[in-house]
DNA sequence: TAACCTACCAAACACTTGTTAGGGAAGGAT
DNA sequence: ATCCTTCCCTAACAAGTGTTTGGTAGGTTA
């Protein structure tokens, strides 16, 4: 006879990914370690052990969550960084490109801000580390690559600036709601407005 | 007979100072859910129990933290304001102001950031809902005096201009370390020339 | 009809959580 | 020498935690 069956990787994926959605939800709103099972199970119309018949665990429902945006994300950045483009177009495409992930997975991002810090410490999460490590060769080496081409300013600190702007990028899933006013692509232009040409009028 | 005495208010105020800056670094370090007051007693040296000698519960620690640290920031941003300064200086000042504020209370500024939003909708937290008004009417003021006065231009949404200037100033503190290779007046001075000036080369 | 699979419920489990009650050692005050 | 205060320990508590086990209604397949 062999092992029991995992209806958590044969099942239909359309409920998975609804649960999924619902615990994103949850997760981002009130925070990981607050969140319990038998509140998911809630708002999901359930009772909490019939959750499990779905997932093996809770952190493995945050694993799915984190894994499944950050695969997202590096398909719309890796198109971006293959275009070849100038450093200051990467830049703002990167920028765009950013808002938009917001925009789609606002809460898996609002949860990455949270949570990833102290999740990196866990080998099982260790795809965290590796993801902050290709984000930050990538933004770096965009800044530098402007640095030498003369279209960034060089009097700064390219580490610092790298911090800030993702920083600032990424921290704007905190307010952001979808369906407000401002467009992804709408934040996107001010943004790269104001951290290009910088908010004070010019002489 | 009167009723039992509380030590949370009269004792010696440096032990209870002691141990609130060993459980705000617990805090800022694991997050307020997951620090469990087992963990903050280790840190001390002492018995999980033993802390409820100096305080009601570890909710209430956490409030102390946050009160001490909103309290010495409003103390600095009032003298600020108060100096009626034109708008491009009290900018300055307040980045500055506030770069000082995350090197003195690094743990206070990271634990503030995390929780905060889940902790406003609670009464006894009410007070970081009213510190977030000020806060918020302080820089938008400023930056409406800088647009009315021609020095910040007024092609941005001011609102939008406000929330990627505060969040990108205090995120900082997850990434600052006292000690480090830049002191806080250098990464505000950093910073303003990023935000005033913008990071593309002018022609 | 019978066998089976899917998706859930009901009830319990072992463990961790914040918190409390009683006690005691050390040292200063009387 | 006695008392009192300060500060901590020991030991337990009730509530809440993630998770497991066995069962079952309803649809699908043989």
């Amino acid at each position: 006879m062999p092992t029991k069956k995992k209806p958590q990787v044969t099942a239909t994926p359309a409920r998975r990914r609804e649960l999924l959605d619902t615990a994103a939800e949850v997760f981002a709103e009130q925070g990981y370690n607050a969140t319990t099972v038998r509140k998911i199970a809630d708002h999901a119309g359930m009772l909490a052990g019939s959750l499990y018949y779905h997932f093996d665990s809770k952190e493995s429902m945050l694993e799915e969550i984190l894994r499944t945006f950050l695969d997202e994300l590096w398909d719309g950045y890796d198109t971006v960084l293959g275009a070849e483009l100038g450093p200051r177009e990467t830049l703002e495409a990167l920028v765009t490109e950013s808002f938009r992930e917001i925009d789609r997975h606002r809460a898996a991002v609002a949860i990455y801000q949270k949570e990833s810090k102290q999740l990196v410490a866990q080998e099982r999460f260790a795809f965290l580390a590796e993801s902050q490590r290709k984000f930050e060769k990538a933004w770096l080496s965009t800044l530098e690559r402007g640095v030498a081409a003369e279209v960034f300013r060089s009097d700064l600190d390219v580490r610092l600036t790298y911090r800030f702007v993702r920083d600032t990028v990424w921290v704007a899933a905190s307010w952001y709601r979808p369906g407000g006013q401002h467009s992804p692509e709408e934040i996107a232009r001010q943004y790269l407005s104001m951290v290009l040409d910088g908010i004070a009028v010019r002489e």
